[in-house]
DNA sequence: AGTGAACCGGAGCACATGCTCCGTTAAAAA
DNA sequence: TTTTTAACGGAGCATGTGCTCCGGTTCACT
């Protein structure tokens, strides 16, 4: 889109990169809530610097994050489609949750991803077809209940993810308990019906997006 | 314990139960994140007095919560005396949830009360009670798989909560559906072993604890 | 090399928020 | 009524944190 905009210095180009390397190690270790100031000392570069590049915090999180999803997609999608309709399933949940745990502000960035409609719309489309590919097969394999959609899964992310968060430190692995347990509830076979009505991704967006801060261009 | 400690001048009687009653309102509204000073004007009250009655602002979040779990705790066991036991389950869930809907801070203070030994023991045997209950009467009508126990129900709580959290102003009672799902996966029709180790309440206090700020006495 | 624009760094601002200090007030005992 | 002292209140401290400002520096073009 902004391609032909200008050449950036060396150093700035140089800069740029390391306070994005600084901010994926800081995020993903110590989730979202990193000061700004620790990034910036781990980048080598000063507050001016990281806020020249990056509007803002959130700005920052947003770019970082969008590589972290693009790896994923990447990988989830080629374990999609070498496994079975069901398995495809439980291992996108497991993986999702896995990644939590590597990088603590993945989560938060998704739930931000999904909140804002004006960034990284190309990772939320990456994210649906995935998701949507695994349910359509999970689907017309009659593994999977029929009457769960897109936003469930990622409330069932949002949900287990809330474990992981708390639990993750002392009791490694915990959250495979609660896990186990949902997927079973996702199964097709004696499912009872959900009587709330569905919900579409575009409404949980709006939903989410009320209760977090938003996050906007590059 | 400290009865006979000393009769309070009776202005203090009078403040300290105002301070509750604000307190009440205001982390029912806000949850635990409100402005102590916004709890002490609502009082009519200095910061001094309301820190002279609690040591910290979680010994009032503490005692705030002591009110609610009990009268949470009485209703549940009686609708799990007057119900079935699938049905009581789902309905003490159910409840949970909603209460956590008009009282912003009580799944907050729940973790903290599960995850603080020193305080609030009192409560928390009775939630232990009232949910080992429960999970008797549906494990013998056997309609309950039988490889979850008390802390898997406050997991369940937990995750949840989240969504309560995430979802509950834009998109009112969604959490249903996930909480319908989860309930499914609850059930003994159908379930698929869990392999991950069970988990004492105990264990749970001590890994919750880990996370979250400590709560001390009165 | 010389010059100007682009870029850098970090002190400092603005704000939030838990908690304390201490001069003042008023309840209750003498 | 006087005196004692428990209780009061709120300005202010300490800390954390997102972000800005601006004097100095460095790159890149001539």
């Amino acid at each position: 889109m902004t391609a032909p905009a200008k050449p950036l210095r060396r150093d700035a180009v140089r800069n740029r990169e390391q306070i994005l390397q600084a901010a994926t190690t800081a995020f993903a270790e110590r989730g979202a809530n990193v000061d700004v100031r620790k990034i910036a000392r781990a980048a080598g570069v000063g507050m001016g610097t990281l806020y020249r590049h990056f509007a803002t915090k959130d700005h920052l999180l947003g770019a970082v994050i969008k590589r972290d999803i693009d790896a994923w997609m990447d990988e989830a999608l080629q374990a999609a489609q070498e496994s079975a309709p069901w398995a495809g399933l439980e291992t996108f949940l497991e993986t999702a949750l896995a990644r939590q745990i590597a990088d603590r502000a993945l989560m938060d960035g998704v739930f931000r991803v999904l909140a804002s409609t004006s960034l990284l719309d190309e990772c939320r489309s990456r994210m649906s077809e995935v998701v949507n590919l695994l349910l359509d097969r999970a689907h017309r394999a009659g593994e999977l209940r029929p009457d769960v959609g897109e936003a469930d899964i990622a409330l069932t992310m949002m949900s287990i993810g809330k474990i992981v968060e708390l639990t993750e430190d002392a009791r490694p692995g915990l959250w495979r308990r609660q896990l186990r347990i949902t997927l079973d509830g996702l199964r097709a076979a004696g499912h009872t019906p959900i009587t709330e009505p569905p919900l579409t991704i575009a409404d949980l967006d709006a939903a989410v997006c009320h209760s977090l801060p938003k996050l906007e261009n590059s």
